[in-house]
DNA sequence: GGAATGGTTCGATTATGATCGAACTATGAG
DNA sequence: CTCATAGTTCGATCATAATCGAACCATTCC
């Protein structure tokens, strides 16, 4: 092993995509458990675990272990500041797009995040539920009543969603596009509805979403979104 | 290959002891040559050239051709407080490494960070001119009007400093002290005084700054730090 | 008490990329 | 022109560490 300064350390864990990616995620804030940075990460759990652990036993991340769980958030504001600093060069010099393989357009529109969809239409629907109304975020991310009625209008059934372990709405951090988008049981069901009504399928083996011709018209509808005044 | 945002992309870059090593050589904000370079980062010539011309083209680094020499410098001030972050953070974990030379202590206390004053007179430098009300942080750092008033008694141009481009203040985390210290291109305006009026100068071939005697008392006395009540 | 789920450990495989030798280009010196 | 030095390119080698299958622990549910 060679000799080398402790940001080479740092920026090595930072280096892994599969860490970035659970990294990133964690910028949210929100504490999240080992398979969701799985998914995150796009590896399996085993992989994750030990993505986790060196993690953690570099202080990027804290881990809390709850029951079964474990949920670990960014180690302290300062991890967080810095990943952002990172976002910023990174956005500044952002000609270096390499590998832009053929699953990358299809990914950065339309994914599922967890259980939730994530990517483009994922921070559409989300930004046009906040501009409508039905969503605000207080101290949590709740829906409000004008939100429940278009809920219920789109056939979602809330009270059967409703639980006291999970949060109905949760926010997170979508990682192509750096914007909120909606997961918890609420953004769950959604997906799920998307699914049933056939606006859009997933595809096997992979994370991306594909929505329909007639899918997409309907969404973007259902959806719409403040156009430059 | 794997998808990955683009932090992983400059994480990775840092992430190498080789090219951590020229990073870090070149925080002193002098330009380098390949082959000095090379020998910083414990590499041949070969490998060096490789990893420079990486580090460029992520424009974490700057190339000048200049007969038949290559003279790379940071690509610009962002770039060296990014890595003055992770030296913060890094020490601050730092059960791995602490070799503390004899060096040491002058670096703690005088350094140059990219091309600012840092170490614990630069924290004293900010913490003083916060407290006399010369700096004050809104939403940016900014000089107020007495403020101004100083820097141009003490002989500093700002008019000559003022750039669209560049932000006249700017804080930067150090990391020795875990504290804000000044950047931006009064800092860098302030460093070169000192150098001038003969209070410090620079030690070669490191990132030390030595005070002089006469220059220490000066500097102390034209920033005051408040003495616990 | 199972059974199911979330998480971790172990071992073997594999892909990435760091590395250097050797050959090549360009500038400068005598 | 010849030689020396600085830098870069190419190709082959090799080490690191990311990855997953499988087995194993721990907690909760029934």
């Amino acid at each position: 092993m060679r000799e080398g300064p402790d940001i080479a350390l740092i920026g090595a864990l930072i280096g892994d995509p599969a860490r970035a990616n659970m990294l990133t995620a964690l910028m949210s804030g929100k504490a999240l458990t080992a398979s969701e940075l799985a998914l995150e990460g796009g590896v399996t759990a085993q992989t994750a675990s030990s993505h986790l652990t060196r993690l953690e036993s570099a202080g990027l991340i804290a881990r809390r272990r709850q029951g079964r769980h474990s949920y670990f958030t960014l180690g302290d504001a300062e991890v967080g500041d810095l990943l952002e600093a990172m976002m910023g060069l990174a956005a500044k010099r952002g000609h270096l797009r390499t590998r832009t393989g053929p699953k990358d357009p299809a990914l950065r529109k339309a994914r599922v995040c967890y259980n939730h969809l994530a990517g483009e239409k994922g921070v559409r629907m989300f930004d046009s539920l906040m501009a409508a109304g039905y969503l605000i975020e207080r101290e949590e991310l709740t829906l409000t009543r004008v939100g429940e009625e278009f809920m219920t209008d789109l056939g979602i059934d809330l009270d059967r969603l409703s639980s006291p372990r999970r949060p109905l709405c949760k926010s997170c951090l979508d990682w192509s596009a750096r914007r909120s988008h909606l997961a918890g049981a609420l953004g769950e069901a959604l997906l799920d509805h998307f699914i049933d009504t056939g606006w859009a399928r997933r595809e096997v083996g992979s994370r991306i979403v594909r929505f329909t011709r007639v899918g997409e018209v309907a969404f973007d509808r259902l959806f719409p979104v403040a156009e430059a005044a």
